[in-house]
DNA sequence: TGCATGTAATTAACGCGTTAACTACAACAA
DNA sequence: TTGTTGTAGTTAACGCGTTAATTACATGCA
Protein backbone atom coordinates (compact mmCIF):
# COMPACT_ATOMS: atom_id res chain seq x y z
CA UNK A 1 0.00 0.00 0.00
CA UNK A 2 1.13 3.43 -1.19
CA UNK A 3 1.36 5.81 1.93
CA UNK A 4 -1.46 8.43 1.46
CA UNK A 5 0.36 11.71 2.48
CA UNK A 6 3.90 12.60 2.89
CA UNK A 7 3.23 12.56 6.55
CA UNK A 8 3.03 8.86 6.28
CA UNK A 9 5.96 8.03 3.84
CA UNK A 10 9.06 6.33 5.86
CA UNK A 11 11.53 8.05 3.56
CA UNK A 12 10.36 11.68 4.72
CA UNK A 13 8.98 10.39 8.11
CA UNK A 14 12.89 9.44 8.71
CA UNK A 15 14.71 12.48 7.20
CA UNK A 16 12.15 14.65 9.24
CA UNK A 17 12.56 13.32 12.49
CA UNK A 18 16.44 13.05 11.78
CA UNK A 19 16.31 16.68 11.38
CA UNK A 20 14.09 18.02 14.08
CA UNK A 21 16.66 16.11 16.35
CA UNK A 22 19.71 17.36 14.49
CA UNK A 23 18.35 20.47 15.27
CA UNK A 24 19.52 20.29 19.22
CA UNK A 25 22.62 19.13 18.35
CA UNK A 26 23.84 21.08 15.73
CA UNK A 27 24.76 24.37 17.63
CA UNK A 28 26.86 22.56 19.42
CA UNK A 29 29.05 21.32 17.10
CA UNK A 30 28.94 24.31 15.07
CA UNK A 31 30.89 26.09 17.98
CA UNK A 32 33.34 23.63 18.25
CA UNK A 33 34.06 23.85 14.96
CA UNK A 34 33.03 20.00 13.55
CA UNK A 35 30.41 19.07 11.24
CA UNK A 36 28.02 15.83 11.94
CA UNK A 37 29.74 13.75 9.43
CA UNK A 38 32.96 14.48 11.64
CA UNK A 39 31.75 13.75 14.77
CA UNK A 40 30.04 10.40 13.54
CA UNK A 41 33.48 9.26 12.70
CA UNK A 42 35.09 10.95 15.91
CA UNK A 43 32.64 8.78 17.97
CA UNK A 44 33.01 5.42 16.26
CA UNK A 45 37.02 5.87 16.53
CA UNK A 46 36.03 6.80 19.92
CA UNK A 47 34.10 3.88 20.59
CA UNK A 48 36.05 1.06 18.76
CA UNK A 49 39.31 1.88 18.99
CA UNK A 50 41.79 1.63 15.55
CA UNK A 51 39.49 0.65 12.62
CA UNK A 52 40.00 0.09 9.33
CA UNK A 53 38.43 3.03 6.71
CA UNK A 54 35.84 0.36 5.38
CA UNK A 55 34.76 -0.67 8.71
CA UNK A 56 34.73 2.79 10.16
CA UNK A 57 32.83 4.03 7.05
CA UNK A 58 30.26 1.83 7.26
CA UNK A 59 29.78 2.36 11.17
CA UNK A 60 29.50 6.02 10.74
CA UNK A 61 27.13 5.76 7.62
CA UNK A 62 29.48 8.07 5.49
CA UNK A 63 30.41 6.78 2.19
CA UNK A 64 34.20 5.82 1.15
CA UNK A 65 34.10 9.14 -0.22
CA UNK A 66 32.75 11.68 2.14
CA UNK A 67 35.14 9.76 4.53
CA UNK A 68 38.54 10.68 2.46
CA UNK A 69 37.68 13.58 3.10
CA UNK A 70 36.62 13.30 6.48
CA UNK A 71 39.76 11.39 7.09
CA UNK A 72 41.44 14.39 5.41
CA UNK A 73 39.73 17.17 7.68
CA UNK A 74 40.57 15.32 11.18
CA UNK A 75 44.01 14.46 10.41
CA UNK A 76 45.05 18.26 10.21
CA UNK A 77 43.46 18.93 13.27
CA UNK A 78 45.77 16.52 15.23
CA UNK A 79 42.14 14.53 16.22
CA UNK A 80 42.73 11.38 14.44
CA UNK A 81 45.85 9.23 13.13
CA UNK A 82 46.47 7.35 9.72
CA UNK A 83 48.41 4.61 9.19
CA UNK A 84 48.51 1.97 6.70
CA UNK A 85 48.06 -1.49 7.65
CA UNK A 86 50.86 -3.81 8.13
CA UNK A 87 50.99 -6.63 5.98
CA UNK A 88 47.80 -4.66 3.17
CA UNK A 89 49.77 -1.82 1.77
CA UNK A 90 45.60 -1.06 0.65
CA UNK A 91 44.25 -0.87 4.04
CA UNK A 92 44.22 1.86 6.18
CA UNK A 93 44.05 2.61 10.35
CA UNK A 94 42.83 4.97 11.75
CA UNK A 95 43.17 5.75 15.70
CA UNK A 96 41.79 8.50 17.29
CA UNK A 97 43.72 10.87 18.69
CA UNK A 98 44.37 12.11 21.98
CA UNK A 99 42.89 16.13 20.80
CA UNK A 100 40.39 13.91 19.28
CA UNK A 101 39.31 12.58 22.36
CA UNK A 102 39.47 15.45 24.17
CA UNK A 103 37.28 17.08 22.05
CA UNK A 104 34.36 13.81 22.73
CA UNK A 105 35.12 15.06 26.83
CA UNK A 106 34.58 18.27 26.12
CA UNK A 107 31.42 17.93 24.54
CA UNK A 108 29.84 15.01 26.60
CA UNK A 109 28.37 17.32 29.25
CA UNK A 110 26.28 19.63 26.37
CA UNK A 111 25.25 16.27 24.63
CA UNK A 112 23.85 14.87 27.94
CA UNK A 113 21.70 17.45 28.41
CA UNK A 114 20.57 17.82 24.95
CA UNK A 115 19.94 13.74 24.64
CA UNK A 116 18.09 13.48 28.32
CA UNK A 117 15.42 16.71 27.28
CA UNK A 118 14.85 15.06 24.18
CA UNK A 119 14.48 11.87 26.12
CA UNK A 120 12.04 13.26 28.87
CA UNK A 121 9.92 15.27 26.14
CA UNK A 122 9.50 11.98 24.12
CA UNK A 123 9.43 9.80 27.09
CA UNK A 124 12.05 7.19 28.08
CA UNK A 125 9.76 4.26 27.04
CA UNK A 126 8.89 5.43 23.81
CA UNK A 127 12.51 6.41 22.58
CA UNK A 128 13.35 2.62 24.02
CA UNK A 129 10.50 1.24 21.64
CA UNK A 130 11.79 3.52 18.40
CA UNK A 131 15.00 2.32 18.81
CA UNK A 132 14.33 -0.92 18.97
CA UNK A 133 12.11 -0.72 16.02
CA UNK A 134 15.00 1.26 13.69
CA UNK A 135 17.16 -1.30 14.97
CA UNK A 136 15.28 -4.21 13.47
CA UNK A 137 14.20 -2.27 10.50
CA UNK A 138 18.07 -1.83 9.66
CA UNK A 139 18.79 -5.58 10.33
CA UNK A 140 15.90 -6.26 7.95
CA UNK A 141 16.92 -4.27 5.11
CA UNK A 142 20.57 -3.98 5.20
CA UNK B 1 21.83 9.49 29.67
CA UNK B 2 23.87 9.35 26.92
CA UNK B 3 23.36 6.68 24.03
CA UNK B 4 26.26 4.00 25.05
CA UNK B 5 27.18 3.25 21.70
CA UNK B 6 26.34 4.32 18.27
CA UNK B 7 23.67 2.09 17.41
CA UNK B 8 21.32 3.14 19.97
CA UNK B 9 22.50 6.84 19.37
CA UNK B 10 19.02 8.07 17.97
CA UNK B 11 20.14 10.63 15.46
CA UNK B 12 22.38 7.88 13.69
CA UNK B 13 19.91 5.27 13.87
CA UNK B 14 17.34 7.75 12.27
CA UNK B 15 20.08 8.23 9.26
CA UNK B 16 20.79 4.88 9.31
CA UNK B 17 17.30 3.57 8.91
CA UNK B 18 16.57 6.25 6.47
CA UNK B 19 19.55 5.26 4.71
CA UNK B 20 18.79 1.28 4.22
CA UNK B 21 15.25 2.31 2.80
CA UNK B 22 16.07 4.96 0.68
CA UNK B 23 18.69 1.90 -0.70
CA UNK B 24 15.54 0.69 -2.11
CA UNK B 25 13.69 3.56 -3.77
CA UNK B 26 17.29 5.32 -5.54
CA UNK B 27 17.75 3.26 -8.60
CA UNK B 28 14.10 3.92 -9.32
CA UNK B 29 14.55 7.46 -9.45
CA UNK B 30 17.74 7.39 -10.86
CA UNK B 31 16.14 5.23 -13.67
CA UNK B 32 14.15 8.47 -14.39
CA UNK B 33 16.61 10.94 -13.56
CA UNK B 34 15.34 12.46 -10.69
CA UNK B 35 16.87 13.18 -7.47
CA UNK B 36 15.31 12.35 -4.27
CA UNK B 37 14.78 16.02 -2.93
CA UNK B 38 13.14 16.61 -6.15
CA UNK B 39 10.46 13.50 -5.79
CA UNK B 40 9.69 14.97 -2.92
CA UNK B 41 9.23 18.37 -4.25
CA UNK B 42 7.17 16.90 -6.74
CA UNK B 43 4.84 14.72 -3.93
CA UNK B 44 4.30 17.59 -1.84
CA UNK B 45 2.72 19.58 -5.11
CA UNK B 46 1.43 16.58 -6.06
CA UNK B 47 -0.74 16.10 -2.89
CA UNK B 48 -0.78 19.55 -1.96
CA UNK B 49 -1.82 21.59 -4.74
CA UNK B 50 -0.45 24.81 -5.80
CA UNK B 51 1.62 25.94 -2.76
CA UNK B 52 4.23 28.79 -1.47
CA UNK B 53 7.98 28.33 -2.01
CA UNK B 54 8.02 28.21 2.26
CA UNK B 55 5.54 25.97 2.67
CA UNK B 56 6.90 23.79 -0.55
CA UNK B 57 10.08 23.84 1.30
CA UNK B 58 9.06 23.05 4.89
CA UNK B 59 6.57 19.93 3.91
CA UNK B 60 9.45 18.58 1.46
CA UNK B 61 11.86 18.81 4.18
CA UNK B 62 14.47 21.02 1.93
CA UNK B 63 16.12 23.95 2.86
CA UNK B 64 15.34 27.30 0.76
CA UNK B 65 18.50 27.60 -1.08
CA UNK B 66 17.95 24.15 -1.94
CA UNK B 67 14.49 24.52 -2.95
CA UNK B 68 15.82 27.43 -5.42
CA UNK B 69 17.66 24.89 -7.26
CA UNK B 70 15.40 22.58 -7.48
CA UNK B 71 12.37 24.59 -8.44
CA UNK B 72 14.85 25.91 -11.49
CA UNK B 73 15.83 21.90 -12.17
CA UNK B 74 12.21 20.97 -11.97
CA UNK B 75 11.13 23.97 -14.15
CA UNK B 76 13.49 23.49 -16.96
CA UNK B 77 11.90 19.60 -17.61
CA UNK B 78 8.67 21.49 -17.69
CA UNK B 79 7.74 19.10 -14.41
CA UNK B 80 6.41 22.64 -12.70
CA UNK B 81 5.33 26.10 -13.00
CA UNK B 82 6.90 29.21 -10.53
CA UNK B 83 4.40 32.22 -10.60
CA UNK B 84 4.44 35.40 -8.29
CA UNK B 85 1.92 35.17 -5.91
CA UNK B 86 -1.06 38.28 -6.71
CA UNK B 87 -0.63 40.89 -4.03
CA UNK B 88 2.51 39.93 -2.84
CA UNK B 89 5.72 40.50 -4.97
CA UNK B 90 7.76 38.06 -3.05
CA UNK B 91 6.24 35.34 -2.79
CA UNK B 92 6.11 32.67 -5.11
CA UNK B 93 3.58 30.26 -6.51
CA UNK B 94 4.69 26.76 -7.24
CA UNK B 95 1.95 24.67 -8.84
CA UNK B 96 2.32 20.51 -10.39
CA UNK B 97 2.88 20.58 -14.17
CA UNK B 98 1.08 17.42 -16.10
CA UNK B 99 4.19 16.54 -17.14
CA UNK B 100 5.42 15.96 -13.73
CA UNK B 101 1.77 14.55 -12.74
CA UNK B 102 2.50 11.67 -14.97
CA UNK B 103 5.97 10.93 -13.98
CA UNK B 104 4.34 10.40 -10.34
CA UNK B 105 1.41 8.28 -12.05
CA UNK B 106 4.73 6.33 -14.00
CA UNK B 107 6.52 5.42 -11.07
CA UNK B 108 3.55 4.62 -8.75
CA UNK B 109 2.99 0.95 -9.62
CA UNK B 110 7.29 0.67 -8.83
CA UNK B 111 6.62 2.80 -5.45
CA UNK B 112 3.68 0.40 -4.39
CA UNK B 113 5.84 -2.75 -5.25
CA UNK B 114 8.80 -1.23 -3.03
CA UNK B 115 6.67 0.04 -0.20
CA UNK B 116 4.80 -3.57 0.16
CA UNK B 117 7.68 -5.45 0.31
CA UNK B 118 9.45 -2.87 3.24
CA UNK B 119 6.16 -3.60 4.83
CA UNK B 120 6.01 -7.12 4.30
CA UNK B 121 9.44 -7.86 5.86
CA UNK B 122 8.50 -5.34 8.48
CA UNK B 123 5.48 -6.35 9.53
CA UNK B 124 2.45 -3.83 9.06
CA UNK B 125 1.96 -3.15 12.65
CA UNK B 126 5.63 -2.22 13.64
CA UNK B 127 5.36 0.09 10.46
CA UNK B 128 2.76 1.38 11.36
CA UNK B 129 4.11 1.81 14.71
CA UNK B 130 7.10 3.11 14.09
CA UNK B 131 5.51 5.83 11.41
CA UNK B 132 3.41 6.83 14.70
CA UNK B 133 6.55 7.22 16.66
CA UNK B 134 8.27 9.05 14.61
CA UNK B 135 5.23 11.59 14.18
CA UNK B 136 4.97 11.92 17.92
CA UNK B 137 8.42 12.71 17.70
CA UNK B 138 8.62 15.32 14.85
CA UNK B 139 5.40 16.98 16.23
CA UNK B 140 7.22 17.00 20.17
CA UNK B 141 10.44 18.36 18.72
CA UNK B 142 9.33 20.93 16.22
C1' DT C 1 5.23 60.45 1.71
C1' DG C 2 9.43 58.65 3.44
C1' DC C 3 12.10 55.81 6.34
C1' DA C 4 12.86 51.85 9.37
C1' DT C 5 11.82 47.25 10.15
C1' DG C 6 10.47 42.73 8.73
C1' DT C 7 9.84 38.91 5.47
C1' DA C 8 10.37 35.82 1.00
C1' DA C 9 13.45 34.30 -1.93
C1' DT C 10 17.93 34.08 -3.87
C1' DT C 11 22.96 33.85 -3.96
C1' DA C 12 27.47 32.53 -2.13
C1' DA C 13 30.69 29.48 0.04
C1' DC C 14 32.01 25.24 1.70
C1' DG C 15 31.37 20.43 3.10
C1' DC C 16 28.82 16.08 2.32
C1' DG C 17 26.03 12.50 -0.63
C1' DT C 18 26.09 9.87 -4.58
C1' DT C 19 27.77 7.43 -8.62
C1' DA C 20 31.41 6.31 -11.70
C1' DA C 21 36.04 6.06 -12.85
C1' DC C 22 40.65 5.42 -11.47
C1' DT C 23 44.94 3.96 -8.80
C1' DA C 24 47.40 0.86 -5.91
C1' DC C 25 47.91 -3.24 -3.99
C1' DA C 26 46.72 -8.29 -3.10
C1' DA C 27 45.44 -12.96 -4.41
C1' DC C 28 45.50 -16.51 -7.48
C1' DA C 29 46.11 -19.33 -11.38
C1' DA C 30 48.75 -20.70 -15.50
C1' DT D 1 57.00 -15.14 -12.78
C1' DT D 2 53.40 -13.02 -15.09
C1' DG D 3 48.82 -11.92 -16.32
C1' DT D 4 44.04 -11.83 -14.50
C1' DT D 5 40.81 -10.86 -11.27
C1' DG D 6 39.38 -8.73 -7.08
C1' DT D 7 39.54 -5.31 -3.33
C1' DA D 8 40.69 -0.75 -0.60
C1' DG D 9 40.94 3.69 -1.12
C1' DT D 10 40.96 7.98 -3.71
C1' DT D 11 39.54 11.31 -7.20
C1' DA D 12 36.10 13.56 -10.09
C1' DA D 13 31.69 15.60 -11.12
C1' DC D 14 27.45 17.29 -9.83
C1' DG D 15 23.57 18.15 -6.73
C1' DC D 16 22.07 18.95 -1.94
C1' DG D 17 22.71 20.64 3.18
C1' DT D 18 23.87 24.33 5.92
C1' DT D 19 24.82 29.05 7.36
C1' DA D 20 25.39 33.79 6.30
C1' DA D 21 24.76 37.56 3.35
C1' DT D 22 22.08 39.84 -0.08
C1' DT D 23 18.09 41.43 -2.90
C1' DA D 24 13.33 42.61 -3.51
C1' DC D 25 9.25 43.59 -1.76
C1' DA D 26 5.80 44.55 2.12
C1' DT D 27 4.43 46.67 6.38
C1' DG D 28 4.15 50.00 9.82
C1' DC D 29 5.22 54.28 11.82
C1' DA D 30 6.52 59.21 11.94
Amino acid sequence: MLPENTRRSLPMALLHAREVVMARFRPMLAAHDVTEQQWRVLRVLSEAGPVEATELADRASVLPPSLTRIIKALEGRKFITRNKAEGDGRRVVLTIAPAGSALIDALSPERRVIYDDIEQRFGHEKLEQLLDLLETLIDGES
